[in-house]
DNA sequence: TAGATTGTTAATCGATTAACAATC
DNA sequence: TAGATTGTTAATCGATTAACAATC
């Protein structure tokens, strides 16, 4: 797929973002852009788009750009949004109820096939297209089922113990929302953290030091 | 506060987790810490910490290290979280419902001060301490108010018209959830952006070309 | 063909790491 | 004092930007 062997964090986190803007324009029946056009409208520069799209390929056709449909199918692709990779969701509290209705997993090359919750008064109760399971039942449902992504929902104080659970059960990939730092106790591992206290704090201080902090 | 003029963003995005893990060293009675043995818990150079650290002033003591509670304290400073800043949050939905449970907005300088809603059928109901609020009384609300930062857990589809009305009261500072990229449509604005969709196809990413990828 | 725009190489810029003198 | 560890400068590394030849 990718032409070079190592493709940087900072390349591949735009990707999601490039997926994004490109499927805002296929939606406006816009077919074709050039790297200067799409930079204005993602403010970024012409230079850096072409730079991260060659790392994986010649997207593109000289003095005519590029095929949005194309490059966006194109990129999909490289995320693996066509992939169905089981996935079960860890903690069914206010934050786990939020993903499990509000997140496509499909379209973004996931399949969310069980959630999981401690709380013996939720457990049974239904959440969107699914009943929460009883943990206790994590291994049996794993041996079966062998899921591949996890998305933690839980307090800091579980976390621990849960990934070693998930990891013992063949569990390598972690969506994670608590406050526990994974990649610090564990290696072998793929783990994309959401740590919304963070998220807000940077949010603090570009506010007390306004200087239009923006993440892209 | 700061030495020079211009902190990289680099730098402001590893503060809330020097923060966090500095509060756990506090919970952990561990007193005093050197730059060596954090970056062995955090995973990172002990000389990025003294870098990072430096750009704020010297918080320790050679031959000796840094008094984590101090150090802790004057990040926490840095960060905002001992102000008050008003806070509002549009859409209360299942993810908004989420944030205002789950997030602590007085831990990071925030004050979530009113919820706001279009749908007539919960508006009035309750949520946390709060009830949730008409879209409708907006403008009288923040005319009274005046908040500084706005949550947004709103559709996309709407996102662009509730920006400009909240510009336009006053409210430059956003926590945004939607997938609208307002940094592209304004300036002058300080944007914490959290796309879960982004962050979900990053962890797809890394699952499909398992190298570990992993955000600290 | 002429004009446009890519793919790619080279130059610049910034961030991280290493080294070490200052000093507790 | 000797040992430890910071604060800070210098060296390295990587990412972004600029430039331009290739080519549609």
């Amino acid at each position: 797929m990718s032409k070079g062997i190592n493709i940087s964090n900072s390349v591949i986190r735009r990707l999601p973002r490039y997926y994004r803007f490109l499927g805002e324009l296929e939606k406006q029946n816009i077919s074709k852009i050039s790297s200067r056009e799409l930079s204005e409208r993602m403010r970024l520069t012409a230079s850096q788009i072409r730079q991260d799209l060659n790392c994986f390929g010649g997207f593109g056709q000289q003095g005519y750009g590029y095929n949005v449909s194309e490059l966006r199918t194109a990129i999909g692709h490289i995320l693996g949004v066509d992939k169905h990779r089981k996935t079960i969701l860890i903690g069914a509290g206010n934050l786990g109820t939020a993903l499990a209705v509000h997140i496509n997993f499909e379209k973004s090359g996931c399949k969310l096939i069980g959630i999981f919750d401690s709380n013996k008064s939720i457990i049974g109760s239904p959440l969107g297209e699914h009943t929460i399971l009883d943990i206790d039942n994590l291994e049996a449902f794993c041996k079966a089922e062998k899921p591949e992504i996890a998305v933690l929902c839980i307090p800091t104080s579980a976390a621990k113990a849960i990934v070693d659970r998930l990891t013992k059960l063949g569990i390598h990939s972690f969506w994670n929302f608590s406050h526990f730092d994974i990649c610090t106790e564990h290696s072998d591992i793929t783990v994309e953290n959401v740590h919304l206290g963070d998220s807000l704090l940077t949010l603090s201080y570009g506010v007390n030091n306004r200087n239009t902090s923006e993440k892209k």
